[in-house]
DNA sequence: AAACAATCCAACCGCAGCCCG
DNA sequence: TCGGGCTGCGGTTGGATTGTT
């Protein structure tokens, strides 16, 4: 069985503190995000690392936007949301200043809704995309096409596969490379 | 103004995978 | 190669806020 990551009965829960928020903040700028198992205690909180990780990632780092989604960052979850599924953290790490968790509450507090409420005209645009796309792309590097619809072409565990539906033959090009995310603003992130 | 419902979002949980001895 | 420890990820929860009746 493994052990918990930390003391459970010596950790604070819930929201956290401007106290708290302070410390952790400082600590890091102080001395970088290292082990976050033993952070808490040297930065002298009285949470789990997993706890501070979280606060850090989410919430406090300096490069995070703190604004709404603008329509073109709506527009590229979707697109990325289509290719990779509930892939959080590589869609997050297509846009610089937001985090997983941010992308995935946005996703399922507005975008799934609106998905769902407005299937077909929400696709309008893509098809525009699409059809410029389909010329001139389709056959060129096929990894970077999705169709729309229900997808021809997936991209499963790094490798392309071709799926169960076929119908449409539309394809987007996302002009999508799977880099390791977050190294082109990684500077801020990993300071 | 109060009660209730719906929505949002920060935080938690548990699992998977990576790393290292 | 294997096993244990640690981190990161995705799913889920629950409290706060906002909207509606």
């Amino acid at each position: 069985m493994r052990k918990p990551c930390c003391d459970k009965q010596h950790t604070n829960k819930g929201a956290w503190s401007q106290q708290e928020d302070q410390k952790l903040v400082d600590y890091i700028q102080k001395h970088g995000e290292g082990c976050w198992r033993s952070l808490p205690q040297a930065a002298g909180l009285l949470r789990c690392g997993k706890s501070c990780r979280l606060r850090w990632r989410n919430y406090l780092r300096p490069d995070l936007k703190r604004d709404g989604f603008g329509e073109d960052e709506e527009d590229l979850i979707i697109r990325l949301h289509a290719l990779l599924g509930n892939r959080w953290s590589l869609i997050a790490g297509r846009l610089p200043g937001r985090t997983d968790n941010e992308v995935k509450n946005y996703w399922n507090s507005h975008i799934r809704k609106k998905l769902e409420s407005h299937r077909h005209v929400g696709f309008t645009r893509l098809r525009a995309e699409i059809s410029a796309a389909r010329s001139k792309n389709q056959a060129n590097d096929p990894e970077t096409f999705i169709d729309v619809n229900n997808q021809v072409v997936g991209f499963n565990g790094g490798k392309l596969e071709p799926t169960n539906d076929s119908s449409s033959g539309i394809y987007i090009n996302l002009d999508l490379t799977l880099s390791i995310p977050s190294k082109n603003f990684e500077s801020s992130d990993e300071n």
